[in-house]
DNA sequence: AAAAAAAATGGTAGCGCTGTCTTTTTTGCT
DNA sequence: AGCAAAAAAGACAGCGCTACCATTTTTTTT
């Protein structure tokens, strides 16, 4: 069956109405509105496909009807394991649907996200993905012209451009040094990296966290913005150590770094959590696994993906969800790496 | 300039060509084949396109020409960091290029890859990168039908579809495990899971080894096909101490698992490598800065996406490679953790 | 300077499908 | 049974672009 379609020429529409004994409209009728087509004709259409291996010719289905069946994804990195987690939410969720996913790597820059909306835009996505609300004001002005929904993922904020879904980085983050300053730390370090707007915001939330308990110093924060590594962990915590060697404990903005640091403390003979304590950020499947584990901030980095593409095919159905932003939260787990001074 | 667009309705090729003052299709061979244009026309369509800020309709190009510049990409999962560097590979090269890449993802099901090869045929890709050389007959005469470049990556082997670029898994163990018996190591246990076609080359590899070697014994052996992770590094090396508690070394199919099963030996306090030899494989970023700092099998993944890519643009454009397959080899990154016995 | 060749430009048709409208057939109701 | 209404099927045009061929203009050659 599907041997002839790689044999012969191309299956069109028309080969596959002849075939059904019903007119090309008919066929196509089947393809975008089965219920209008009675039982019988329905089930010829359906066995004429199958027989030929038919497949729709998307590029003349797009230019035809105005639109596509692709969601657009924009998202910053490919190398960092959050966005691989979403990515993968994303393409899962995407196959219980009839849309596919055209993804583009935006390398963390605005104006590079910026091009992609245009050229998105020419294409007539369905739906729209955009990571962040960091848009430039001309970005915006181009995803409100473009008749689709749009969701932004990762964080949200005031001011969607049609609907949003993620969770707070300040609160999970101030979260996570309320559990260091309950535990009795109080030189808490700060180690960044790559610094895109997400980990900014993580930054106020320490800042203002330590501010609080009139903790603050800004010895105690590392920052850099070369993208992240375990490696660099290493490197971080090293130069916070010989900026503030009085620390007790690390708020390290990603696991990466968190893991890192965990092995500079193993090469220096430090005790975790007795010397030094150490939280990391999204709870990768690894932070339970290590000596000790590490305390992480979890995020629901697949969820983001699956309810981001269920909430662009709903609302394409028009079913648009009741709120338009969504709050995925964060859950800290507390392991051995932060565990209270007293315990000790 | 480009708010014009947005605004009104759609700028189309007409509209470029009328404002430069030719013919539509004088403007359409100005974004196929400039040179054949007087620099006059080229000029006065390249400022009007850039003025109306006309974004070509790709569908109406494909349905015109029969093609697209679309990159087909295979990939069998999006969690594992193999792939998520040979998939940055590939999207940082096709940013070189005119092609945008189509990802899709199989699951590492080959009937799934089966059923997406389809898809892309009817799509007409410009390229195609497919994952392994373990694809379904089927699927072979779908890509032999497709008339297109093909680069099957990952792995090298007989008879490719038309391209390859990768290693061989084979090799590359055959060489760890080497350098382990090299080493004075003897009873060397293998970790794997998922056992994906690439790793069974893997488990073939450290069999001949090990029968080479006259040591050879399938207690010492445990796969699973799960995926893998961290944590299941530990929990497979607890199954296999428990089996053989007299393994001075264990090769792991990947660096997580390689990760796992140090942690493990940290539990356990058995001294790596004293105790303990440990082996990895692919050496992500992390296995340097590991206590002690892992063994493990360096490959080239990022180039294979960036060679797969230039050898499907290269191909399009008619200057295929000399030789159908390029064996990318692989490195033995030798550290502390698999260290000599004479040494301790 | 005329003829031939090459380069540049334009016209026409049509890619495979869908939106809209029209025609035909079926169904429900008195 | 006869009519209106609804359902089903079909006709037509056209989406925006490019392939192919025809024509015009320019350059080269003798």
């Amino acid at each position: 069956m599907a041997r002839k379609r790689t044999k012969s020429g191309k299956i069109r529409l028309t080969e596959v109405a002849q075939l059904a004994g019903v007119s090309h409209i008919t066929a196509s009728r089947f393809f975008r509105n089965p219920e209008a087509l009675s039982l019988d004709k329905r089930d010829r259409v359906e066995s004429a496909a199958k027989e030929l291996g038919y497949v729709p010719n998307l590029a003349a289905r797009a230019l035809a009807s105005h639109r596509t069946e692709v969601i657009g994804v924009l998202i910053p990195s490919l190398t960092n394991n959050v966005f691989s987690d979403v990515l993968r939410g994303i393409y899962d969720a995407s196959e219980a649907s009839r849309y596919s996913i055209q993804f583009v790597n935006t390398r963390y820059s605005i104006l590079q996200e910026e091009k992609l909306l245009r050229l998105f835009q020419a294409q007539m996505p369905a739906g729209l993905i955009v990571t962040g609300i960091n848009q430039t004001p001309e970005s915006r002005l181009v995803m409100e012209a473009m008749n689709c929904p749009i969701v932004q993922i990762m964080e949200i904020g005031p001011n969607p451009v049609d609907m949003m879904v993620g969770f707070s980085h300040y609160d999970a983050t101030v979260s996570a040094m309320s559990h260091l300053l309950a535990q009795g730390f109080r030189r808490i370090g700060f180690l960044g990296a790559r610094m895109d707007p997400r980990v900014q915001r993580r930054l106020e939330g320490y800042r203002d966290a330590m501010k609080a308990a009139s903790l603050f110093d800004p010895r105690l924060i590392i920052t850099t913005a070369v993208p992240t590594a375990v490696t660099r962990g290493g490197t971080l915590f090293a130069d916070l150590l010989a900026q503030a060697p009085d620390i007790d404990a690390v708020f390290c903005v990603n696991d990466d770094l968190a893991l890192g640091v965990l092995f500079e403390c193993q090469r220096r003979h430090m005790a975790v959590p007795e010397q030094m304590a150490i939280v990391g950020f999204n709870d990768l499947e690894f932070m339970a696994s290590t000596v000790p584990p590490l305390t992480s901030v979890r995020t629901n980095r697949y969820e983001m993906g699956t309810r981001a593409v269920t909430m662009v095919t709903e609302a394409i159905a028009g079913q648009r969800p009741s709120v338009p932003v969504i709050d995925l939260g964060f859950e800290l787990m507390a392991r051995q790496s932060s565990s209270a001074r007293e315990n000790r």
